[in-house]
DNA sequence: CATATATATTTGCTTAGACGTATATAAAGG
DNA sequence: CCTTTATATACGTCTAAGCAAATATATATG
């Protein structure tokens, strides 16, 4: 018996998509999979917050979880239904325009090139594009 | 001092979508303009809880309100940040394609019509595609 | 002005969800 | 095993927002 998969509702993707911190989240996992530790160190807030956040989206259907060793790993899942597709494509898409955003992505980089220089982040994965995941570990 | 206008911050535009009430009150309100009583008599709900869906969308700037007499249109406003403009209208073609707001869309239409026949809607003004607002009263 | 009609707002209650803090789990490495 | 590290969940609190029922406001009309 599959779970009830709520896809067709779209009023439950619009609560998911209705925080900010959630919304930055998901532009930190545009194109790519991320460690949480990631989240924790761009977004500057609490890891419980982060990790809360995540199961939200992880309950929502809106993203999907990996492990790997210690770490978590979070991507974002197209949804299955065409207009909630279209809909989280275009919220990707306005979001890549906001600066606060660029700034998180630019974070992001930075966080991934020096993340041996950060006491928070020694040996964490890093961050890479969906297709070519490669961990560092 | 102009208001806040918190145009920017898709969060709250998500929030104000994240209701199924007020989608099926958004896809009424697709391409026309409609007053208060067809939302009442075609969502089958009570006045008060329409009122304060209505009340939410208006705060959020997601529609516009017009008065006419005894009886209020509302018509959706197209947002001025373009990539919450572009998230509605996907939000909008994607409920055009459920089944259950397609039904509210004939019932819409039966109403209209048929506004004479229903005691509820005596003398209701007709709803009408926003480029020719055209009042029964 | 009094009444009826259309719509809005208030009140009181209930629940979802956001937060911080504390604690639990899972894996890795001594 | 015991500890450390990474992450998740539980708990208590607070606020936003949902609802129904009652009431207020605005307009038209007698």
């Amino acid at each position: 018996m599959e779970r009830p998969r709520k896809d067709a509702d779209l009023a439950l993707l619009f609560a998911a998509l209705a925080d900010r911190t959630r919304l930055r989240l998901l532009n930190l996992m545009d194109g790519r999979e991320v460690c949480v530790c990631y989240f924790v160190e761009i977004l500057g807030q609490s890891q419980p917050k982060i990790s809360r956040h995540l199961a939200y989206l992880r309950r929502t259907g809106v993203v999907t979880a990996r492990r790997e060793g210690k770490w978590m790993h979070y991507k974002i899942v197209i949804p299955s239904h065409p207009g909630a597709a279209r809909i989280l494509s275009e919220t990707l898409a306005a979001l890549r325009l906001e600066k606060s955003m660029q700034a998180d992505l630019a974070r992001l980089g930075r966080a991934c090139c020096a993340s041996r220089k950060l006491s928070s982040l020694e040996g964490a994965p890093r961050p890479a594009p969906v297709e070519t995941i490669t961990c560092s570990a």
